[in-house]
Order: C-alpha cells, then sequence, then structure tokens
RNA sequence: GCCUUGGUAGCUCAGUCGGUAGAGCAGUAGACUGAAAAUCUACGUGUCGGUGGUUCGAUUCCGCCCCAAGGCA
C-alpha cells in the first residue's frame, strides 16, 4: 500500500507559486494548505501577499488568518496544524497541495523532524534576549551553554542568538541538553512531489521590485498603519515580516518612505536568495522554470510522472 | 580663460614618507530541530582617470591631457 501523495509548490517570492497553485488546484480537485509563516496572521493581507478572497472562494486555503497579529506561531504547531489539514483534506477525496515559500515549514514535514517537545518561553527569552544585547552578554551565554551543552555550542557561533538562546532555554526549562532532545529524522506517511517555481535571477529581483511598487500601490502602509493602531506592539513576531518592520518607522519616527521601499526591495531580494538555498537543499524538488510558456503542461508532466513512479 | 579641490572595488571613501592597495555598504555562497519573511556565518584584483618623464621600480613624485565640483573673471 503505497502513501498517500501530497503534491508542493514551492520556491523564492515573488516567483508565481500561487497562481501555478491555483492552476493545479483547479485541475486536479485540489485543496490549498499555505505554507507561509506570515499568511497565518490576520489583517496582514497586502504585504504577505495573501490569496484573495475570490481565490479562497474558488479553492479551498487551509492555515491562512489562524492567528491574531500579535500572537505567537512556531513551526511545531505549523507541523501539527499542517498534517491535520492534509489528513482532513485527504478523508474528502481531494488532493493536499502545500503552496508557500517557508523552507523551515517544509523540511518540518518532509523530514518529520522532532522538535525535542519544549515549548518557548516567552520571559525565560525575554530575559535571553536582554542579556545578549551586547558582545560580552553573548559570550557569556555560549559560555553557558558550552558548559551545559557542549555538542550545541560546537555547532553554534555565539552571535547567533536565537539558537544559542533556544538551547538554554530547552536546557532550564527540561535539565537536558537540546543536542539528545533531537531525534533523527523519521520517515514521512506521506509521499511528497515537490515542485519549485524557478526564475533567473535578474527576472525575479525585477518582478519582486513591481511586486513591492504594487503592494505600495494598494495600500500597504494604511495596512501596517492600522495594525499599529490597533494596538499590534512593533516588536511582535508578525511585525517582524518584511514589508512591515521597514514601514513601522516611516509612521512612528516620519523616517524617508522611499528609504524605506527601497529597503522593503532590498529585503525581499535577500529573503529570496535564502529560500532558493533552502530548496536547493531539497534533493527531490523538481525545477520549473516559471519564464517558460509551457510550464504549466511542464508541471503537470512532472506530477503525472511522480504518480505513476510511486504508483508501482 | 584662470585658480582651487577631487578622479582608487558596483557605491561612499581610506591609504601607500616610491616596493602594484583595504574598510563600510552593495553583492555572492552557506547554515538552520518549537522566533524562520527570523537569526547567523564565510567570501575583497581593482588598467589606483589617460599619457609622457624621473627612478632598479610610479597608483604614490614631476609635466601635459581628459572628466567632475566649487571659486574668480
Amino acid at each position: 500500500m503505497s502513501k498517500p501523495q501530497v503534491l508542493v509548490v514551492a520556491g523564492p517570492t515573488a516567483s508565481g507559486k500561487s497562481a501555478l497553485g491555483m492552476a493545479l488546484a483547479k485541475q486536479l480537485g485540489g485543496e490549498i494548505v499555505c505554507m507561509d509563516s506570515m499568511q497565518v496572521y490576520r489583517h496582514m493581507d497586502i504585504g504577505t501577499a495573501k490569496p484573495t478572497a475570490e481565490e479562497r472562494k474558488q479553492i479551498p486555503h487551509h492555515l491562512v488568518d489562524i492567528r491574531q497579529p500579535d500572537a505567537a506561531y512556531s513551526v511545531a504547531q505549523y507541523d501539527a496544524d499542517a498534517t491535520q489539514a492534509i489528513e482532513n483534506i485527504l478523508s474528502r477525496g481531494h488532493v493536499p497541495m502545500l503552496v508557500g515559500g517557508t523552507g523551515f515549514y517544509l523540511r518540518a514535514l518532509t523530514h518529520g523532524l522532532h522538535l525535542g517537545g519544549v515549548p518557548s518561553d516567552p520571559d525565560l527569552r525575554e530575559k535571553l534576549k536582554a542579556e545578549a544585547s551586547d558582545e560580552a552578554g553573548r559570550k557569556r551565554l555560549h559560555d553557558r551553554l558550552q558548559v551545559v551543552d557542549p555538542v550545541s555550542a560546537a555547532r553554534l557561533h555565539e552571535n547567533d542568538v536565537t539558537r544559542v538562546s533556544r538551547a538554554l532555554e530547552v536546557f532550564e526549562l527540561t535539565g537536558k541538553p537540546i543536542s539528545t532532545l533531537e531525534q533523527p529524522p523519521y520517515d514521512s506517511p506521506f509521499a511528497f512531489c515537490i515542485l519549485g517555481t524557478d526564475f533567473e535571477r535578474a527576472a525575479l529581483y525585477c518582478r519582486i521590485d513591481t511586486r513591492v511598487d504594487q503592494m505600495m500601490a494598494a495600500g500597504l502602509l494604511d495596512e501596517v498603519k492600522a495594525l499599529l493602531s490597533s494596538g499590534i506592539p512593533k516588536e511582535a513576531q508578525a511585525m517582524q515580516g518584511i514589508g512591515y518592520k521597514e514601514l513601522v518607522p516611516v509612521i512612528t519616527q516620519s523616517a524617508s518612505l522611499q528609504g524605506a521601499v527601497a529597503q522593503i526591495k532590498q529585503n525581499s531580494r535577500r529573503y529570496a536568495k535564502r529560500q532558493w538555498t533552502w530548496f536547493r537543499r531539497e534533493d527531490s524538488i523538481h525545477w520549473l522554470d516559471m519564464a517558460d510558456p509551457a510550464v504549466y503542461d511542464k508541471a503537470l508532466a512532472t506530477i503525472q510522472a511522480f504518480v505513476e513512479g510511486t504508483n508501482v
């Protein structure tokens, strides 16, 4: 008995994932599970390039708008939510399709990462973050990790505050080093057919610039204003998203709008690069040249080949 | 037309008391185990504006030329 199949459309930002996902979902009787760490937040529509109401009416989209913007969300939560969503879609006899650009989330699903099972502790993180505010503090944290968890300390650079803090957090909460809680990858219950939406670099960068201008024209600045005036703190996780963190100073400190827009474009390009790094590592990915007029047919052919290959 | 100050990495500039040069930013590659649109790491050859001269040796000193900014006419 073969594993249930899950279709994945992944790739860098602005490469046409959503459009391809929609087209394939219509053709194949699919439902979309968003694989995006920012689209989970409500009231952040323009800057996260969320599927429109019209698109969501045509094809069900899951894991969009499931959190308030000041709430926390995590890979572990996504792992659970997405697995649940996939099972529900399968039980309806539809094709589950993961569409989005968050490489870490995809990796958690495909490699079945065991994440230690230790939830975060916001107060503790606050304390660790404060301590890491200067070089001496970061050194101190890393030294402390060296004592309780030398394996992790050797792997982590002392400037990587996020990971050093997480490792210390796990130790303080459980008394065990995170390196002993991490488990080897396991075999996922699903068979993933991963399509990668690709573009020549210069072309993608050009698309990014255009899209940022479109977001601004669509009222991104007002969206950020509304979030701030509804009481969302600028430190919220959701406000660290590209397009949001750059516009906050425009509103609160009357920073240059032009400069902020240039920053959004630059950060988007860097983000696209990091996404490529994630997806290139996914060895079973099938890259599609999105500039090719026949991409859609090629995508269907790739899926067809995958279905035949795994059913034998 | 004359005077002044500049012309060095994609950009802004430092520097070489004459031995062919280095920062920041940009860019590229990579890492990623409950923050991931986050966080972090690594990577620096370019006719030193052009051309002639002095010199064992010139990006550096001298002459001329070109370009830019400012000043005087």
